[in-house]
DNA sequence: AATAGTTATGTTATAATATAACAATATGAA
DNA sequence: TTCATATTGTTATATTATAACATAACTATT
């Protein structure tokens, strides 16, 4: 199958994202193994919670999924310590900014500036510039891909040479704006 | 003179930097005015403080540059007393995320997402969402106009209804361009 | 397999950004 | 003036992110 080539979800539609967790999944593993880059445990374990929505989490709110995780896969004896030791047990942020550094890297996540938080990347692979459609009802976040000429050409007209840019369109999509607004 | 009609400036393009500060902070006080909203001594030195440059500010280094300028209006006694209790005279971070949200509210600073700062709007009155160019060399922010049809176009195709966008665009500007790249 | 070099993870502490909650003061309207 | 409201001041704490260093895992070579 040809992941390249299918059509990018678009949050809002319904679709079934069983399917689409499994395509977004396939298609990290095949990428990382084509560029040689490695998809670790820990590097997995985020990807796989941030494909579990299309909507933006924080670097806590992964961390807090990731201890739960921890705390049920203990052994009874490891639990019994674990719970002796209290917090000090538990992942520590650096390991989730590590992970997400590297998913971004690979163009495998991207991270919400207006929300300081982080998203699955519905085209991996596709390493232009994406924009983000963000419903202030679901909270899902929708990633489109433009190509924007009128603010570069602004940019040329002014001798600026882009880099990299941000984005995020925030309101309300079809369904919530019927009934919000 | 009609302010509303002088051309904007764009940052990165050579001008008299005293006059534009005079222009905004002339502009906003007939805003405000106009509007009938209160733009106190706080927010008129939050302002103040912004249009110094055209590179954003964290609400942090605003603070700093609030208690550099509160310690040095000290009569030689009161200086003595703030000395005497330490850093407990300093003003405290929500003063000023009370005064930037104040000026973000009445348009007359942005909020510089993905850099969490703050800059001076040099269009005010133009409610018009503005998108940014920042330069990576200088720091320095140009604030642009611009309808981007393209995205709202996307957006109104899939059924979306905006509130408000962020775009920031980040790479050279044409002087930093020549000597980085 | 042992070694060494490198990359990744774990750990501790702390930096940087932002807000909640409540007290005191200033402002504007009656 | 007096009341109601808006603003500022203050204290404490929440949230987001990184520095610095220790340990473990991988990889290529012997």
């Amino acid at each position: 199958m040809n992941l390249a080539n299918s059509k990018p979800c678009v949050a809002f539609e319904r679709h079934d994202h069983r399917d689409c967790q499994h395509q977004l999944m396939s298609a990290a593993k095949a990428l990382c193994a084509k560029r040689n880059t490695r998809l670790t445990r820990r590097r997995l374990q985020v990807l796989e919670i941030l494909l579990q929505s299309h909507q933006p989490m924080g670097a806590y709110e992964i961390l807090a999924h990731i201890n739960k995780a921890q705390s049920t896969q203990l052994t009874p004896q490891s639990r019994k310590k674990t719970i002796n030791r209290g917090a000090l047990q538990a992942v520590a942020p650096p390991i989730v900014y590590r992970a997400l550094e590297f998913l971004l890297d690979e163009g495998l996540a991207h991270r919400i500036e207006s929300k300081n938080a982080y998203i699955c990347c519905v085209r991996p692979g596709h390493q232009r510039a994406a924009q983000f459609l963000i419903c202030r009802g679901c909270e899902k976040v929708a990633e489109l891909e433009r190509h924007d000429l009128d603010l570069l050409t602004d940019a040329a007209r002014v001798g600026f040479t882009v880099d990299s840019s941000v984005v995020e369109i925030t309101g309300h999509c079809a369904d919530c704006g019927k009934n919000a607004s």
